[in-house]
DNA sequence: AAAAAAC
């Protein structure tokens, strides 16, 4: 009760402070000002010193050895002793009811063993002992091996134990750190290492301890949000968005996301409601930012994930555009983290134009943990592979648990082959539904949320779906159409298996698919698969056709990229040299092509990963 | 060659 009112104080208190008397009624309230209770604190009890230049932060390295006296309030979460105490409980908050926060967790935190076992057994933490890890850069900080090793605050502790996130994964363990020294980072990392906790944590750490003072601009229509997370897909952008709001969750962190196909009018008005990390597609933010509906001048921290992804799409324009055309503070002086599963050339110089003094890192994959998902390869003709899916649905079926048919995901090349397949599916009274990019917004998160439930157990997806995207429970993983490309592969299958438990990949394979056979036939023997002594002919006479093998099939310390010819065209060692800015980078041991995470299949790849984890 | 992504 008494917090209600100190709430609405504490607003009126920025309010006035941020409106500087312009009559602004803006409700946003910087997240600085948030956590504390009116009572005792006021604009003038920031921490010392007062405005600190937000721009010192990125590079100092000792913005977090002062004094955090400014979250964990007695408001928030020392509250009525309960956990959770401070938000869930106030029946009109700072935002005076408008927004109130939704419980992302669900109900109630006592209910979660309703169905089944927690999200997070069966994970082999094992398994992470043994994974090659990789840093390189100047005065790498030392990786955490527990969560409480690291202070991020009650309230994103709390976070994480409601995630029931028992340990860090690799990717976290060392990119906590890293990032909470400020440090920009590239990292080798897919999906299903758990990187977007690994760089949402940080993230939320430093605005809650955001000692900077400085104000947003007065700019009553134009977002400035803190931080930016860029992603390939709009799925995938949803989906950290999702992550992103448990671990904000009670810490007065504000996500928004923004992706194309849906209606720009509500993402302006959450916008306007404030934003502290904003996550978006490219499209959609040029868009925003064209419009002056978002600034990023206030950027602090950046993250770019499945960068290389991004730019296969062709989006290294907008990218560019985002990230250097507009108004965001540069390299140094803000915090950049780059993920990406391969490093060709144009991540390499990606990394060099948007990174200061990085440190790279490259995570293995889970040991043997390809071993919980069951490669199969068929050899299918074209004209037989309809009935060939029939049969495996059908064998599927009988498998069935709960009742209910087990989740396939299958694969296919083309729009309009998912199309077609979903029709005749469905005309043949298999419940299926379908994923691509020629299918609206509404249709496309429609499917996907009746693929989830199990209303539609069949969803038939191009690659929009391949990566990244946590759709748990996903029995059998069919490749109707093989990708060119054995990451997408890798990807594709990664959408079972995960969670610790088991699953199955089926691949239809045919003449159409010579090119992929080396490549399939290693990443198979790698990971302890049974390859048909047909496929390894297929795969004999690939690696002569020159087909599209894998570049140097280097594993761990594979080529380096300053060698390759291609790469030091137009002036040798030009990214060399760029990328030794200070010594660090992606020097020798990580090739363009050749190194950890291309051809280790998804150096970082880790499957039997909760989906929590990605 | 196809996929994805802003209106």
């Amino acid at each position: 009760m008494s917090m209600r009112t100190s709430w609405a104080d504490s607003v009126s208190a920025a309010e006035n402070a941020a409106a500087g008397g312009g009559g602004n009624r803006s409700t946003y309230v910087p997240p600085h000002l948030r956590n504390r209770s009116a009572s005792s604190d006021s604009l003038a009890a920031l921490p010392q010193g007062g405005p600190a230049p937000v721009n010192a932060a990125p590079t100092g390295g000792n913005r977090w050895a002062g004094p955090r006296n400014d979250y964990n309030r007695s408001g928030y979460s020392g509250g009525g002793g309960g956990r959770g105490g401070g938000w869930n409980n106030r029946s009109g908050g700072w935002d005076r009811g408008r927004d109130r926060e939704v419980n992302p967790f669900g109900d109630d935190d006592s209910t979660e063993q309703e169905s089944g076992e927690p999200e997070n057994t069966g994970i082999n933490f094992d398994a992470y002992e043994d994974i090659p890890v990789e840093t390189s850069g100047d005065n790498v900080p030392p990786p955490v091996n527990t969560f409480a090793d690291i202070d991020l605050g009650d309230a994103l502790n709390e976070n994480i134990r409601r995630c029931k996130y028992v340990r860090p994964t690799p990717v976290q363990r060392h990119t906590i750190p890293i990032s909470l020294a400020g440090r920009d980072l590239m990292a080798c990392a897919q999906t299903g290492s758990g990187k977007t906790a690994a760089f949402c944590f940080p993230i939320i750490s430093g605005i809650m301890r955001g000692q900077s003072a400085q104000r947003a601009p007065r700019m009553p229509r134009t977002a400035c949000p803190l931080a930016l997370i860029l992603s390939p897909t709009r799925e995938l952008s949803s989906q950290i968005h999702d992550e992103a709001k448990k671990f904000a969750y009670q810490t007065g962190v504000k996500v928004v996301v923004a992706y194309g196909g849906a209606p720009i009018n509500q993402q302006l008005r959450e916008l306007e409601r404030g934003v502290d990390i904003l996550v978006a597609t490219p499209g959609r933010l040029v868009d925003l930012l064209e419009r002056a509906r978002v600034s990023l001048q206030m950027i602090r921290y950046l993250a770019l994930d499945e960068a290389d992804r991004m730019l296969d799409m062709g989006f290294e324009p907008q990218i560019r555009k985002i990230v250097e055309q507009m108004d965001m503070p540069p390299p140094g002086l803000r915090q950049t983290m780059l993920f990406s599963a391969t490093f060709p050339k144009e991540i390499q110089r990606l990394a060099s134009d948007f990174l200061s003094k990085y440190i790279f890192l490259a995570v293995g994959r889970v040991g043997s943990s390809t071993d919980l998902i069951v490669q199969r390869v068929e050899y299918v003709h074209e004209t037989d592979k309809r009935s060939h899916l029939m049969d495996l649905i059908h064998a599927q079926k009988a498998n069935g648990s709960h009742g209910k048919q087990a989740l396939t995901l299958v694969f296919v090349e083309t729009k309009k082959g998912a199309d077609s397949l979903e029709y005749w599916l469905c005309s043949n009274g298999f419940p299926a539904t379908t994923i691509h990019g020629d299918r609206t917004q509404q249709e496309r998160e429609y499917a996907l949320r009746s693929f989830k439930s199990g209303n539609t157990p069949i969803l038939v997806a191009t690659d929009v779906a391949a990566r990244g995207l946590d759709i748990p429970h996903v029995a059998h993983v069919v490749n109707f159409d093989l990708p060119n490309d054995i990451d997408d592969y890798v990807h594709r299958i990664g959408r079972t298996g995960r969670a610790g438990k088991s699953g199955l990949a089926t691949a239809f394979f045919n003449e159409n698919n010579s090119s992929l056979a080396r490549s399939l036939s290693e990443l198979m023997q790698e990971a302890n698969q049974e390859v048909p002594a047909w496929l390894s002919r297929f795969a004999a006479k690939a690696s002569y056709g020159g087909g599209k093998n894998r570049r140097g099939g280097g594993r761990f310390g594979g080529r380096d990229f300053r060698r390759d010819s291609s790469f030091s065209r137009g002036g040798a060692d030009h990214y060399g040299g760029g990328n030794m800015s200070g010594g660090y980078g992606a020097t020798s041991g990580y090739g363009a092509g050749g190194g950890y995470g291309a051809s280790g299949y998804g150096g970082s790849y880790s499957p039997g990963v909760t989906s929590a984890w990605d």
